[in-house]
DNA sequence: CGTGTTTGACCCGCGC
DNA sequence: GCGCGGGTCAAACACG
C-alpha cells in the first residue's frame, strides 16, 4: 500500500514543507526514476543526503558533499563526486518500507548511543551487491534512517 | 519445500 | 595483545 511506500511525497503541502528543510518531492517522484535520471550520483562516489536540499553535509570519510536534488520541475545538471551510500529520513512507523526491490535480513544489531537496533538488509537477487541498513531515529523514533549502499545490478524487484 | 527471519558467534579494523 | 564497536555468517527456526 501507499502508507508505507518508502519515499513517498507527503500527504500535503503543508507537511511536505514542514518536513525538514523545506525540499519539496515532486508529485510523481520515485526513488527509482531518480536513480535512472541520475545514475551518477551513485556510480562516481559516496553520497549521503536526507531531505536536505542544497545542504552540506559529512560522510562518515569526513569529506563533504553538497547535495543536489532535483526539485519540482527542475533538472539538476551537476553532480558532484558521491559514493554509493546514500540515506534517507522518512518519517513511517513501520520499517519495512516498501522501495520496489526484494530484501533479506541478515543481521540486527544494537548501536551504541541509541535504544534501538540496527537491521541490516541485503538485496534478493542472486549476485546483487546491493545492502540498506534501517533504524529508528535516535531522537525522534517517529522516524525511520534508511541507508543504501551499492547499485543494483539487476531492473526492479521481481 | 522454498523462502525469509532470528540470533549468537565470528571477523576485522582500530585505539589503547 | 586485547577489548570494543560495527558488520556479517549461518544454523536453526517459522511460515506460506
Amino acid at each position: 500500500m501507499s502508507s508505507n511506500k518508502c519515499f513517498q511525497p507527503p500527504e500535503s503541502p503543508e507537511s511536505n514543507r514542514a518536513n525538514q528543510s523545506g525540499f519539496e518531492f515532486p508529485d510523481d517522484w520515485t526513488f527509482d526514476s531518480w536513480l535512472e535520471d541520475y545514475p551518477e550520483a551513485i556510480i562516481s562516489g559516496p553520497i549521503q543526503f536526507s531531505f536536505d536540499q542544497g545542504n552540506e553535509v559529512n560522510d562518515s570519510a569526513g569529506t563533504s558533499s553538497l547535495l543536489q536534488v532535483p526539485g519540482p520541475n527542475e533538472t539538476v545538471r551537476e553532480r558532484r563526486e558521491v559514493k554509493g551510500r546514500f540515506a534517507f529520513r522518512t518519517k513511517s512507523d513501520v520499517e519495512i518500507l516498501d522501495d520496489g526491490y526484494r530484501w533479506r535480513k541478515y543481521g540486527k544489531k544494537m548501536v551504541k548511543d541509541s535504544p534501538n537496533p540496527r537491521n541490516y538488509y541485503r538485496c534478493s537477487v542472486e549476485g546483487c551487491p546491493v545492502k540498506k541498513r534501517v533504524e529508528r531515529d535516535k531522537e525522534d523514533p517517529s522516524y525511520v534512517i534508511t541507508t543504501y549502499e551499492g547499485i543494483h545490478n539487476h531492473r526492479s524487484a521481481s
